[in-house]
Formats: C-alpha cells, sequence, structure tokens
DNA sequence: CATAGGATCGCCT
DNA sequence: GGCGATCCTATGT
C-alpha cells in the first residue's frame, strides 16, 4: 500500500526514517515506472537540528518545501551536480525531512541502469544519495511534489509503498549523518539509519 | 553584482 | 585517501 499522510505528518522524523528502512520508493516518468527498496536514510531534526537547511527557522525559496505539510519530495542540488532526495514529514509549518541515502533497484532496472550509465547491476549501485535519485530519475525540480498519490499510468509521480517487508530493529544500526561535520554537537547524533541486508545485489 | 561553499561522486594513486 | 568536477543557493556589498 501507498505510504499515507498518517505515516509522514507524525511527529518524530527520527522514528519515520528508521521505518522508511524497507520501504519501496517508486517514481514515474514519461510511462516509465522504476522501484527500489530504501536502505539508508537520515533525520533532518528542524528548526533546532544545525544540520537542516531548515535550522533556526530559515526560509528560503528552496526551503520552504520543508515547511509544507507531510508527504511532500523536497529535492535540491548538492555540489553543483546530484540531486538528493527527501521526504517532508510533520505538519505544515515544522520543516522536518528525511534524506534517502541508498537504495536497492527492485523493478525495470534496465532503466535505472541507462540513468546510472552502467552496464550492469553491481554492489553500491544505489548507496548515496546522489546516486539514489539519480536511479529514480528524480531530479531537484521535482521539488514540491506530493508523495500521497499514485500517478496515473501516463502521468509522472514518486511516492513509497509498503510491501510488507519487515526490518528488525536489530538489523538497523543508528549511525551518526555523513557531510554535517558543521553542525557542532549535531553532527553527533545518531540520526541515519543503515541496513545490510539489501547491499548486496540479488533477489529479495 | 560577486563570491564562497555545499546533506557528493568517481577516478586516480 | 585525495582531488577535481560543476552550478545553484545564500549571503554580503
Amino acid at each position: 500500500m501507498i505510504l499515507p499522510y498518517s505515516f509522514y505528518s507524525r511527529i518524530d522524523v527520527v522514528l519515520i526514517a528508521r521505518e522508511l528502512i524497507g520501504k519501496v520508493l517508486v517514481s514515474r516518468f514519461n510511462g516509465i515506472t522504476t522501484s527500489a527498496v530504501i536502505y539508508e536514510t537520515e533525520a533532518y531534526n528542524g528548526v533546532i537540528d544545525k544540520a537542516s537547511h531548515a535550522f533556526g527557522g530559515r526560509r528560503t525559496a528552496r526551503t520552504e518545501i520543508m515547511y509544507r505539510d507531510g508527504g511532500a519530495a523536497y529535492v535540491y542540488l548538492c555540489y553543483g551536480m546530484h540531486s538528493l532526495f527527501n521526504v517532508v514529514t510533520n505538519i505544515d509549518g515544522i520543516p522536518h525531512a528525511v534524506l534517502i541515502r541508498a537504495i536497492k533497484p527492485l523493478e525495470n532496472s534496465v532503466d535505472m541502469l541507462k540513468r546510472a550509465g552502467k552496464p550492469r547491476l553491481v554492489k553500491g549501485i544505489g548507496d548515496g544519495p546522489g546516486k539514489a535519485a539519480k536511479l529514480l530519475g528524480i531530479h531537484f525540480s521535482h521539488s514540491g511534489m506530493s508523495l500521497l498519490k499514485k500517478p496515473g499510468p501516463r502521468q509522472d509521480g514518486i511516492w513509497i509503498e509498503d510491501r510488507g517487508i519487515i526490518v528488525a530493529d536489530a538489523a538497523i544500526a543508528a549511525l551518526p549523518r555523513i557531510g554535517v561535520e558543521y553542525a557542532g554537537e549535531d553532527a553527533a547524533l545518531p540520526y541515519r539509519f543503515r541496513t545490510e541486508l539489501y547491499e548486496e545485489i540479488s533477489d529479495i
């Protein structure tokens, strides 16, 4: 089933980041539907989180998306070349987000390989936030799209499904986030979640 | 208007 | 492990 508003609108972005492990991220662009299992995420805890783009209540044209009601895509350009895909959580006015850091291709991997410019599936193909977004064809111009409804077969869209995959807490490591050294004491918070279960390229 | 720097990646050694 | 790519975004004058 597609994850509903009630999943995204909750107050605990760290819990949501953990629960997104094992969920299936799906995109449909130009009639091509691709999907992948999420196996690494990071929580960004709004205005009190020094690592967040919304720290201190900062509002700009870019970060405005994060202040929206839960269930929207926040996609931004990093290092001038990588689109990084985030899920907006919490309710209108509270800028929580979860960065999707790693995915394992599921359906239509051939199309994902084309996007990645790779000849075949290899370990690590979707390991990294820039690579994950690229595999699914997600671009920073898609920032603000709703994740709450499946598009029609000819419509573009991004959504997340729960397909009943259960990942035990014991299989999920809580780690410090990557690339946020500037965030002072918040850099050490265990807001990154990762499981090794989907790192290998094989059937699920 | 000018500028510094970034929630990264891939290739090189 | 080091470095260059590459350009938007935020901030400051």
